[in-house]
DNA sequence: TCGCTGCTTTGATCTGGATCAAACGTGCCG
DNA sequence: CGGCACGTTTGATCCAGATCAAAGCAGCGA
């Protein structure tokens, strides 16, 4: 907004590419096709960037809601605690994922999110989103996609919870962490997760004993190697049988 | 659009009446404090009303997504059912609330919409929904909430099928559904339910027979009165007790 | 190097809810 | 009215996953 002097324009440079316009994740944020011009707009989209550490929330439930954060690089898990203390893991994120939007139906988060490796966000004012989503039907509509996305997960997550066994789940929870990852341009074979056991245990309605057993089971089973959080699968279409066919 | 003719008056006015903006549901279904202007606009956004028969279904997996679906009157629940057969209910919807969302997405609805029980829905074109948002900033602001709102609700699906007890579960689900019925100004203590026993155990991760003993043990404690689907709650505090305190 | 600390693995046992089974409404249709 | 189709209740038994318990292991700071 303020006139760049030339003095600054190396540190110009540098801040372009934390613009969206040149961000390397902006095929799984924003919407595609978008003209030059309203690609120039939507760099007025991100605020700011922050960095935070692992263990570090980004927000609390009862914090006032007031932006959403796609993920620029690291991991993240939100949470969700009751009264008693009891909590459940209710969604991982990776890069180029959104948090956040929890918080629009009271103008409160309701969860915890927590970074589960040192990361960065980006933070999109809401009434900013707003106001620009209003100029550019495709951003608008690819915002509505992201929330809409977001129920079809957690309507998964509910079936999984509902209705599978344990070795469907952790199956699921294999095959779609490792999904997301070669979208993201990583192995889908080979990787390191990012959580404790309990914590798969917390998303999948599980004890983290069972989820060792679990683990030490297809490894004996052949479907996996483990090593502590490193996972090497084997057999994809082993995975796929036990989540798939559910009956037998 | 079309002027009308005086011959027409006669149904116009009966047509008014199945207009938002003369709607009973409107407070429940659409944002607050819109200037009058901004009411005749939203009387644009319902093309059309479709009663539906117990049994059949608004929408199924597969189906491609045009529409959201306020419901007028009547009861519905949503359904996701797996290549094997297995399915889970997703959720139980009444009078005002908003059906369909799942399908923005990818265009195309992830799970079927069934009535149980004799019903009526508005159908909003969701292009219609779109254009007219970036018009009414509020009403953009309400969608918004509203898919927010079912975002939160799933987050607590997933708190009760992943970490609370059988009874827990069952108090958490009349107490919702006292709630939501007070809210439309029916008994908060007294009503029928629509569902079997086996709809509301695929909900809550449970088998049929566990609600029916569970039914049948709370009538025992004196917590609640059950005769079939009939449900009378006796001690609401009771059930929050179940509810609230998890632990021992 | 040692010794915490936090995470994971593995074994033994227990139990809440599932499963199997049978009888009992209730309501609709011929 | 009888009888069939559903849904519900209740009892008996079983078992997947929880719980309890105890080692094992990796990383880190002193």
């Amino acid at each position: 907004m303020v006139p760049l002097e030339n003095a600054n324009r190396k540190i110009d440079i540098a801040e372009l590419k934390t613009a969206c316009s040149n961000c390397s994740l902006r095929e799984l944020c924003m919407p595609m096709g978008l003209s030059l011009e309203e690609l120039e707009q939507l760099d007025e989209l991100v605020y700011t960037r922050r960095r935070l550490k692992r263990g570090e929330s980004l927000y609390r439930a009862g914090d006032p809601f007031v932006a959403l954060y796609p993920i620029r690089s690291g991991f993240f898990k939100t949470r969700l605690t009751f009264n008693d203390g009891r909590d459940q893991v209710t969604g991982f994120y990776m890069a180029g994922e959104l948090l956040g939007m929890d918080g629009i139906s009271v103008d409160t988060h309701s969860c915890d999110a927590v970074a589960l490796e040192d990361s960065e966000i980006c933070m999109i004012p809401y009434a900013r989103l707003e106001t620009l989503s209003q100029e550019i039907k495709s951003l608008q509509r690819h915002f509505h996609k992201v929330m809409s996305r977001e129920i079809v997960r957690e309507n998964g997550v509910m079936m999984l919870l509902g209705t599978m066994r344990a070795e469907e789940r952790l199956a699921a929870f294999l095959l779609n962490v490792s999904q997301r990852l070669q979208v993201r341009g990583y192995s889908a074979l080979e990787f390191h997760l990012r959580m404790t056991r309990e914590e798969i245990g917390s998303y999948l309605g599980l004890k983290l004993e069972t989820v060792s057993r679990l683990f030490s089971r297809f490894q004996a089973e052949g479907l996996i190697e483990v090593d502590q959080r490193y996972v090497r699968i084997v057999s994809i279409e082993g995975l796929r049988a036990i989540y798939a066919h559910h009956t037998d």
